[in-house]
DNA sequence: CCGCCGCGTTGACGATCGTCAAATTCGGCC
DNA sequence: GGCCGAATTTGACGATCGTCAACGCGGCGG
């Protein structure tokens, strides 16, 4: 297994757990050098390949995985098989912790968008090391209290925005982990997925996407070109999403 | 404070939260008497009436309230004043953890629909209680997975089915708290909610609800009359519900 | 008793959306 | 370079939705 694909992520690999440069923002800052030694030695580091899963909605959970680099996204499958992309995960996010303390089946999909590395821990450590420290059980919480909150905010946009104002706001979002500033003032964004996905991730069909971003264009606040989005004037597209009433 | 209303629920009070008949299913099924007892002197029991709120949107959080009686709708209000009903809770469910754990805000409101009674667990207590009991900890770290994974489920739902689909998805789902039986075979829902709030839940406009009922009506589905719904043929509902597709 | 106000319903109309279909581009692979 | 399949765009059309407005209803307070 863990057979490697060309295009694996190559980021450096940390010697150990306590050297991860993601650790501050896990579940394992608090702990102690010896669990950090544990946690070194259960941990099996993982390049994925895009369009690689980390796990695929219904396998039994098998444990954690800590994201070291790359771009995930967090899928779900309806009966019809209608692909719906619920989130993005990034380097210091924890997946499958959810169905490792219901002891359900994974629920969702995670799959790699780009080239991506990960540390897998196994599912009996990683219960041991919840059963042992507390404090990671209630960190576990507080994340999964931020995702709560998170799909609320979703919730609340997909019910009162329309799907201009929606994407005009998954735009906004996107800026933080994808965006960056051109030298001549603008911004730009590099989508990390397909016109389809964006368009589950608004609620809508990928037909529709299109004419809202050519809309978009014609209004001069943005600019398509494959994945590749301009945004001349950043704060415009911010007023433009705030504004956004319903319909 | 604590001053009761005409229509506060007059549920039997148990007199210790050991013999609470909801204790099964909160975080403190597992507790011990001694916690249980320190439980039972620390709660304050009280009475809502219909349109009271338990706690808003914006307050900080003053600790957990365990629902004993009644139903409770969790509300969030946009910028602009619009509301959108998130979720209904029920006796058994606990509510403010998610502020009491992330020490932030309550970025929801929690509005008796209903007359209601609910146990309050002041801040420290509960703080204390999750601090020495970590079993606690972790059964509410299951609780909010559940509660993702029904956000989840509430996401595709709307990025997949027509207000349609969806109104019937949340009439299936109605029926389990509120649905009961009738002697001919038929079913019966009585709506805890209004119309403004049934929509906001589905994500449309009032008047568009209307609409849709009256088109369910029409396809004999169900017959509506102010808060009480007759579903003539409840397989059939759900055939409609399940079959529904996109649009 | 009357008026007020919020809720629910209905009508009309323009805007938006989903669907089917076709054309076009893009990307990877030989 | 050329090919193939997937992704994307565009057009057309019917269905649905949001908005404004009017109306009826019921509760509550004057």
């Amino acid at each position: 297994m863990a057979e490697r694909g060309r295009r694996d992520c190559a980021a450096p690999q940390a010697a150990t757990c306590q050297a991860c440069p993601q650790r501050p923002e896990t579940e394992w800052s608090e702990l102690g050098s010896e669990d950090l030694a544990l946690l070194t030695r259960a941990r099996v580091r993982r390049g994925y390949a895009a369009g690689q899963s980390l796990f695929m909605q219904g396998d039994p959970n098998s444990g954690l995985h800590c994201l070291n680099a790359g771009t995930v996204a967090l899928r779900q499958l309806d009966e019809s098989g209608n692909s719906v992309l619920l989130g993005l995960a990034y380097p210091g996010d924890v997946l499958g912790y959810r169905s490792l303390v219901s002891g359900a089946d994974h629920s969702t999909s995670a799959e790699a968008l780009g080239p991506c590395s990960a540390c897998k821990i196994g599912r009996s450590t990683a219960a041991a090391l919840i059963q042992r420290r507390p404090e990671i059980g209630l960190a576990f919480l507080r994340r999964s209290s931020r995702e709560i909150q998170r799909l609320h905010e979703s919730l609340v946009r997909s019910a009162l925005l329309s799907n201009r104002g929606r994407l005009l706001q998954v735009m906004v979002s996107l800026m933080e982990h994808h965006g960056r500033s051109t030298e001549d003032g603008a911004h730009a964004i590099e989508l990390p997925v397909s016109r389809r996905d964006l368009a589950s991730m608004i609620g809508t069909r990928h037909e529709t996407l299109s004419r809202v971003m050519s809309r978009l264009e014609k209004e001069d606040l943005a600019r398509f070109s494959g994945r590749h989005v301009v945004i001349p004037d950043l704060e415009a597209l911010v007023d433009a999403a705030n504004n956004c009433q319903a319909a």
